[in-house]
DNA sequence: TGTTAGCACTCTATAGAGTAGAGTGCTAAT
DNA sequence: ATTAGCACTCTACTCTATAGAGTGCTAACA
């Protein structure tokens, strides 16, 4: 498509912009990439680059930029694949063995670890767990009012709550209502424990049905709860350090955009899509970061792709970087949430 | 202390600073607060009022803006206090009702809420739970080799995790261990079991070792967690909207600082007082927030004080709105999370 | 004696003019 | 095909002038 030489300039001058954000020029090329042509050559070509699409001059008379074809062209083709150093890998599993207390804390910590290293903004979409299945529920003895619900899923989410036992019930009829729910409810997903099931077993169980109520509504409240994904955000603050989010008013609406976390799914979630995904400019849906670029990648358990990390940025953001980092994350975090469900 | 006249002066000049963020010169005063003074008379009065450091003029003729002193004496003398709205206090509880599903869900609600009806940034300082006693572990089935481990705390508090079982133990086992444990700890705050407790016990229970191990080190964990005091922030991109924060450089400053959750913490304890408390500019020990004032406002949980709630903002911050508001949490956030702890 | 009108003065923020510098495109020579 | 040279363009910055808001002081007034 583009010969070797334009293929050089075009290298330097989204390499070159990537790390100094400042349009370049015919002779700075010439003088910082040793091409062996003088920055008169080089001139003709980048006339060549702009008319092609891939390079746009933001005054007539200033030096060059990438243009979103151009980033996308360096992405595909030109990019040199960067490797995570053992220094960094080692790095990481330290911080996840320091700070990773609960498995929810994976999330929060990868998040914080990827926009450190990629010096953006971070997003962690964590595992939807509509598909995780019902094991059963305990009551356990708390005081003499109250007794503790543990709900505990195939995953290993547990969710528990204190409930107020009503005076007219016993810690024994407690469990026998605990195992009338347990028989019908076991093996269950969550998606298949629809009301009608709820409704059911509400009308099965007659004994106790306020009691009965709660318990069921606290399994509604897990369902729910475990339904909708949730997105981490690391690093926010780092937009403030790129020259691009200078102007306040362009960081508040971006700011503001990543507080609704609805829209956070939607951007993340891709659609068959698998492995690390680059979108720059106005290949992004949203209106509110076309003049971002987003690098997404997928993560597994058990071989199941079950959510995504991201980095938001710039269109003028170290792609390789970034891309390795989140190449990095795409093959380990489903390990390392495996290790922490423990 | 100062006569009536130049307490009028003064609180037009602090109110008017406060909402346009303009310094205010006699000439305003005189046509939008209407004092029957002219402002050959009000120029008097604020050259006394200077002179006495409850304003200052940003340069020679300017308009003059509240000192610290003035924000001060606003705050203790002059301020109009306000009332929720039932309007507002039916907002705030409906909200608690659709977001809350979890107790620590509690704390992030209530930052954003107040960080909504203030404007400004909000935090939470959650309760300190190193008081709380064991009450019991239990052990429950999961799986062929693993097991759910649950930690109950006499405050409602409950800890899990999925351990591993060795296989040479049964499920027998487990729950002797247990009852090992229980008979030891049971009551015993988390400040109670020192580490000298669990060596103790360690020597005491030879069969499972590494069982044991496992089980102590979570209680620890789970030690550890509740003893760190988390910090719930919420409304940081209120800070762009406001004019004193158009400085990136401010902006970054200052949210890098909230970043450090041990800073935070530090800033929230409040020794010994009690209510709401204002901090103005360079009042504040923080040399990073000392162009800014904060309100404090302790809660209680069973007549204890247990947490604050506060506002960070510009000194130029709306003092009164946000007592209202941090009053109205000091009386009324230990109800919500009575209420949500069942 | 307290209040007010008038006025000269100060300081800032804004707009306009001029300039240096970086970079280009074109032409002609190599 | 490449390159040196040069006229041209556009920006970013500095410098200057100006309008406007606000003051402090003085003198007049009730």
């Amino acid at each position: 498509m583009l010969d070797e030489r334009k293929c050089k300039i075009l290298q330097a001058i989204v390499d070159d912009y990537i790390s100094t954000a400042e349009p370049i020029g015919s002779r700075t090329i010439a003088r910082k990439y040793e091409l062996g042509i003088s920055p008169a050559t080089i001139r003709n070509e980048m006339a060549d680059l702009e008319l092609l699409g891939y390079i746009e001059q933001p005054h007539t008379s200033s030096g060059r930029i990438p243009s979103a074809k151009g980033y996308r062209f360096y992405v595909d083709t030109l990019m040199s694949p960067q490797k995570m150093t053992v220094n960094e890998i080692n790095l990481i599993n330290n911080w996840y063995m320091a700070k990773v207390r609960r498995i929810d804390e994976v999330f929060q910590e990868t998040a914080k670890i990827i926009s450190r290293m990629t010096r953006n903004i971070s997003m962690v979409l964590a595992p939807q767990q509509s598909q995780c299945a019902f094991k059963y529920l305990q009551f356990l003895p708390f005081d003499a009012q109250r007794a503790v619900l543990v709900i505990v899923t195939d995953s290993g989410l547990i969710e528990n709550k204190i409930i107020e036992i009503p005076e007219d019930t016993s810690f024994k009829e407690l469990q026998q209502i605990a195992a009338g729910i347990n028989s019908r409810l076991a093996g269950l997903t969550f998606d298949a424990i629809s009301s009608t099931v709820l409704g059911e077993l509400k009308q099965d169980i007659i004994p106790n049905q306020r009691l009965l109520n709660t318990a069921l509504e606290i399994i509604q409240q897990a369902l729910a709860g475990k339904k909708s994904n949730k997105v981490y955000l690391g690093g926010t603050t780092q937009l403030l350090s790129q020259p691009e989010f200078q102007d306040v008013e362009k960081v508040k609406g971006l700011l503001t955009m990543l507080e609704e976390e609805r829209l956070l799914c939607d951007i993340m979630k891709m659609k068959g899509q698998e492995g690390v995904v680059v979108t720059i400019g106005h290949e992004n849906k949203y209106s509110g970061i076309q003049d971002c670029s987003m690098v997404q990648a997928t993560y597994r358990v058990d071989g199941q792709v079950v959510g995504t990390v991201a980095v938001l940025g710039p269109t003028r953001m170290e792609y390789g970087k970034i891309m390795t980092v989140l190449e990095f994350m795409h093959s380990h975090l489903g390990e390392v949430l495996k290790k922490y469900k423990l």
